[in-house]
RNA sequence: CGGGGUGUAGCGUAGUCCGGUCAUCGCGCCUGGUUUGGGACCAGGAGGUCGCAAGUUCGAAUCUUGCCACCCCGACCA
């Protein structure tokens, strides 16, 4: 029978506010529902924007805290830019206006007035600006403008520089997290002498992302460069960091880019050497983004909601009291308060949630939702017997401890969640990555199961297109560390010497 | 910008084909009470220009026309 009317895509469990969508089922919409769910990010009312709300902040603010600690470690410095670029200068590298001249956001006025005809206010026409303003999609090219007055002689190099801002790529299709309009993101910019040492920086860098994303995201990520077509415009060679997601599909999730003269040369920064030679600078830029977010996220959640690593949870511990009355919850207090305190002393961060207005199953739902590595409840069996239940919430499996020495047991544990989470998507990664070596077979798998394939490829960018346009998969990177393996193209036959990383992606 | 779809309370929705006590239900919110070891229950309550505008009609959420907004698919992309 033809249905009149089409059902209503959407999960419309009457219990809305309870579960989430099935993870398997949908995965778009679980994300979506998840990241609002969970109180990380919300639309915004202009279309492409994100409001990122206090909790999901607290995650990125964790992430930039470490990340800026790994970027003084090894030995850059902060800086801001500003947020509009004259539009003459991003046509300087030529290949980085064709990058992003699509999809920049202009400012073309800089007043507004009473519209004479309505209640409302129109842009001035008065108010032209001579020079439009690209609003930042990325900063090399104030930057290297600035570093034209910077940098004089080989005394000032390596200049090495990071700034955390906005950045605003007007795209067509946005995901909260995973691609918005306005992004927030660090960027590094270093120039140097030699174009070792540059691409040296280069590969120093994606070394501290991947280091990132595997000791404090817990995710697995492939070190490559990118081809010819995907790499950065205006950059001599890309590197990245890809991770796969738990529906098949790959995520970039940091670039490093050795920039050549390329920079030094359209804005003409030139050093003097030893020797009195004058030289053009050898650069770099990288960046990670909020992006990041979203990898965290689709790496590690399960239909609960949230799964975070310990290393990144703003909160790693929370204390649930179970009680009836006033007394019992003051009897309770006291000790959850202390296991609070010596939490703290071992720089655990504890939440005692001790609202008498929600159920302790609301808050269990809850915390689970948020993703809180652990879940400590004591109730008066626990008082009786001098225990507390402890939840996991990867595992989701609940233990009952003795009070005094939970501190060590927390400890442990939380160490041993960052290490669960982490080969959990290892494994995961693991079982998704396929060596093949006929196209059939690719086209096959990657409907069928997704994920990383390693295949081989001839080298060429028509045969890339080829590859994208037929099966929407991208070279996602050429591995750094994969040993050299001959073989033929899956299309073509053609001699290859190394396999490539295939993947549909984000 | 092409192709498809949807606009009803804070959120999710029924009703639209066939105009007439139809503004439905769930969640959330407020009040009172009983509850609290996995999203509690009962009773009561507040909340709506049915996206906007015009038209047809005795009568429009429902039909017609125009506009607006959002979503999905494509092109673009970290």
């Amino acid at each position: 029978m033809e249905l009149t009317k089409p059902i209503p895509k959407k999960f419309n469990l009457d219990k809305m506010s309870k579960g989430l969508p099935k993870r398997s089922e949908d995965y778009s919409a679980w994300y979506n529902e998840l990241v609002k769910r969970a109180d990380l990010a919300e639309n915004s009312p202009v279309r492409g924007c994100m409001v990122i709300k206090p909790y999901g902040y607290s995650i990125w603010e964790k992430m930039q805290n470490q990340l800026d600690k790994m970027f003084k470690e090894t030995g850059h410095t902060n800086a801001y830019f500003p947020l509009f670029i004259p539009k003459s200068f991003l046509s300087k590298e030529a290949s980085h206006v064709e990058g992003f001249a699509k999809e920049c956001a202009v400012v073309t006025h800089y007043r507004l007035k009473n519209d004479p005809n309505g209640g409302g206010v129109i842009v001035d026409p008065e108010a032209k600006l001579e020079e439009e303003l690209i609003v930042r999609p990325t900063s090399e090219t104030v930057i290297w403008s600035t570093y034209k007055n910077w940098i004089q002689s080989y005394r000032d190099l390596p200049l090495l520089v990071n700034q955390w801002a906005n950045v605003v790529r007007w795209e067509m299709r946005t995901r909260l997290f995973l691609r918005t309009t306005e992004f927030l993101w660090q960027e590094g910019h270093t120039a140097h002498a030699t174009k070792q040492e540059a691409v040296e920086e280069a590969e120093t860098m994606l070394k501290v992302y991947a280091e990132f994303a595997e000791t404090f995201m817990a995710l697995p990520v492939l070190k490559g460069v990118k081809t010819p077509n995907e790499r950065f415009a205006g950059a001599v060679e890309t590197y990245c960091i890809e991770a796969l997601m738990q529906d098949g599909k790959a995520l970039q999730a940091g670039t490093s880019h050795f920039l050549g003269q390329n920079f030094a040369q359209a804005f003409d920064v030139k050093f003097a050497a030893k020797d009195g030679k004058l030289d053009f600078v050898w650069g770099t830029s990288w960046g990670v983004s909020t992006r990041l977010m979203g990898a965290l996220i689709m790496a590690h959640s399960d239909d609960e909601g949230l799964v975070l690593p310990p290393n990144l949870a703003p909160i790693q511990v929370v204390i649930v009291p179970i009680f009836k009355g006033e007394e019992q919850l003051t009897k309770i207090s006291e000790k959850a308060q202390a296991i609070k305190k010596s939490l703290e002393a071992k720089g655990i961060s504890v939440k005692f949630d001790n609202r008498d207005t929600q159920s302790p199953g609301w808050k269990f739902a809850e915390y689970e939702l948020k993703g809180v590595p652990l879940r400590v409840a004591i109730g008066p069996r626990d008082l009786e017997n001098g225990t507390v239940e402890i939840a996991r919430r990867d595992t989701k499996t609940k233990q009952v401890e003795k009070m005094e020495g939970i501190d060590i047991i927390v400890e442990d544990l939380l160490k041993e969640i960052q290490t669960n989470v982490y080969q959990k998507a290892l494994t995961f990664r693991e079982n998704n990555t396929t060596k093949v070596d006929s196209y059939e077979e690719f086209k096959k798998l990657l409907d069928d199961k997704g994920g990383f394939f390693l295949a081989h490829w001839d080298g060429t960018s028509e045969t890339e297109e080829k590859i994208k346009e037929e099966t929407k998969a991208t070279i996602r990177c050429i591995p750094l560390n994969l040993e050299a393996e001959a073989g033929k193209c899956m299309v073509t036959g053609k001699p290859s010497s190394q396999r490539v990383v295939f993947a549909r992606a984000y």
